[in-house]
DNA sequence: CATGAATGAGTGTTCATTCAT
DNA sequence: AATGAATGAACACTCATTCAT
């Protein structure tokens, strides 16, 4: 209240600039111990050490570790999110097969870029559904709307429903699974078989 | 090396069972401590109360936590796997889709029995792939298997690996997403769905 | 210095009157979060929130905690010391009775208003004698005061200070007693014992 | 259950013997940092320390660290109230006078040996009523015993409730004064000041 | 003077593990 | 082999205090 720019433009004050700040800082330190040290090594006060400020700083933005950990997780979520509805819009008039195409291509481009780090979050970080029950519902979402819109391209009378549920699910894991795809399958190769696998399953 | 049966029958020695069903009755215990009061609650104390044994007792048989935790989710693999198996055998001259069918059936069977403990599991219990890997080999042998003697029945010229590879990760995202399908959706149309996709995979 | 009322008369500067102000709202504060929250939840920050500054200005009147505590001892003791000198004067020339009858109710009046407060004060906040000692003492010069002036009143020889120090000491613990006292044991009756309890051992 | 000295005496098995050693270590080790380095000092790996046992062990024993401090609060009062009781009965037929000389003496002894650690516990300990509104009914009950029995010595048509808490609440607070009264006031003369009070009161 | 974000030493408490019995 | 009391390193978290703004 006290401090503001004088045009109500998007920027933030410096309190609430330096707060976010502060917040990255917390997180990327977990996801540097993470991947450096492991979950063992991860303590409030090692947190605050790598992030180069005071426990007591951390838990100023930060209720307790649990907070942490699901703020990471969502972070996590949130940038896939981002990418699969940014790729939604753009091939809004696409076909069908040029949406699951570029779709396959964010999702796996957006997990590649920090693998390890998503694999460490969910095999060794607790999470009870912290927003990863979220992140599937909008997933079914958006294959909803992407198959809605091109029904003409799909058989009559399937369960919407269900096939945005099947779809996002298998979607998913199969993105998943390319970046873990054993050695001798090539990138472009898996990607590939990834769409086919979506087409021919929504096609059905 | 003290105590043997005489003759050196399959039958195990009075102690041999004891040992045995105390490791039952400690991951037992921990599976219960898991359901009834969350991860947190589990500590190797509360383990031996829960079993009735003692801590000491536990630790004859494990060498610390960390293996309890192993055993558990090799048990639940090794469930599977089992059932996996069979089911493969079983089918080993029917045609693609009942085999599919059949699968499907004997992977949502094996995960409904216990899918809340699965699902603990898998989310917070730390597994540095402890047995998980080691499944979804087994699982993209049995998918290689079933493929490979039902060639007539693909088109040709496929690649194998990564038919078996996308298809065990598909199958296995598929069927645990049938435990957790939304409400609505009714279970058998639910696991018809999953054969659908699997084999409209394989036969695309 | 810089800031002064041009006449070196009674009234404070605005500052002064400021300070003052601020200094009571701490106090003040303090003694609602002990009442409402218990001693655990008096923390310098709650303090300040509760009194509607900032930390800063805590620490600017208070150079730690404890002088926060024992300025509140202080207030509370000299609040009691003030009615019971005030007391003396009025009565000091009415006769032992009339004397004794006065201070215990002064005093039985002046714990009423916050007696839940003074408990708190003497069995929950840590005092290291902070102006207790005090208080206890001045007691006793009023009493050997109202007692010497009074020597025709009692038996001869007998030792002016034990008499003072024995007879504050019963109607301190005394009048605090009529604050506890059990249901069933009426107000004016309590208060009229504590009469007859001092007036019986100073005549003894 | 399964360590029983073969009759059923008194003794305790060594389990318990052992048990009851460490928690009157724990307590000493308490008593011990307060009168050397203050409430500041009692933490519980300090307790742990000098009772020459681990934190885990002072765990076992006691939930918390209040639960240290309120088993020590009621050891003392435990204390006291025993000396009491133990007078009253030996002087059941005495005369009022002696009755009473002998609690004064009783409690001021009580009190004399470990006096600095109930200004201790008593002013810098917190504590909610550990036990000490308990010992202020049972003194209560005392006098009313006393009294009670004793009544041909009294004035007729007192409210024994009121004279036994009035009683009570002059003796303990007179008694406590002996051990603070100040330098030049011997000390059997305190004490049979206390009688005079206590005396001259009930016999008003 | 006021502010309140930042500090970090210090606390209570837990819990995997050991080992004397 | 079984027991479970004892251990103590390690952790999450608090809060009195400071100081740049």
């Amino acid at each position: 209240m006290k401090q503001r720019t004088k045009k109500g433009s998007g920027r933030r004050t410096p309190k609430q600039r330096r707060a976010r700040l502060t917040v990255e800082a917390i997180l990327d330190a977990v996801v540097r111990i993470l991947k450096r040290e492991g979950v063992g090594a991860v303590t409030t006060n090692r947190i605050a050490e790598v992030a180069g400020v005071s426990v007591g700083s951390v838990y100023q933005y930060f209720p307790n570790k649990g907070a942490i950990f699901l703020s990471l997780h969502r972070r996590h979520v949130e940038n896939v999110d981002r990418v699969i509805q940014a790729t939604l819009v753009e091939h809004s008039s696409s076909p069908l097969e040029g949406l699951v195409r570029a779709l396959v291509e964010a999702m796996v481009e957006a997990h590649r870029s920090d693998m390890e780090l998503h694999d460490l979050l969910s095999t060794e970080v607790p999470h009870r559904g912290g927003g990863t029950r979220d992140f599937a519902l909008r997933l079914q979402g958006a294959f909803r709307l992407a198959v809605a819109s091109r029904q003409q391209e799909l058989r009559k009378n399937r369960d919407l429903d269900m096939v945005a549920f099947t779809g996002a699910q298998m979607f998913e894991a199969l993105c998943h699974g390319v970046t873990r795809r054993p050695a001798g399958l090539g990138l472009t190769a898996a990607k590939e078989e990834v769409v086919k696998a979506v087409l021919s399953y929504l096609r059905a």
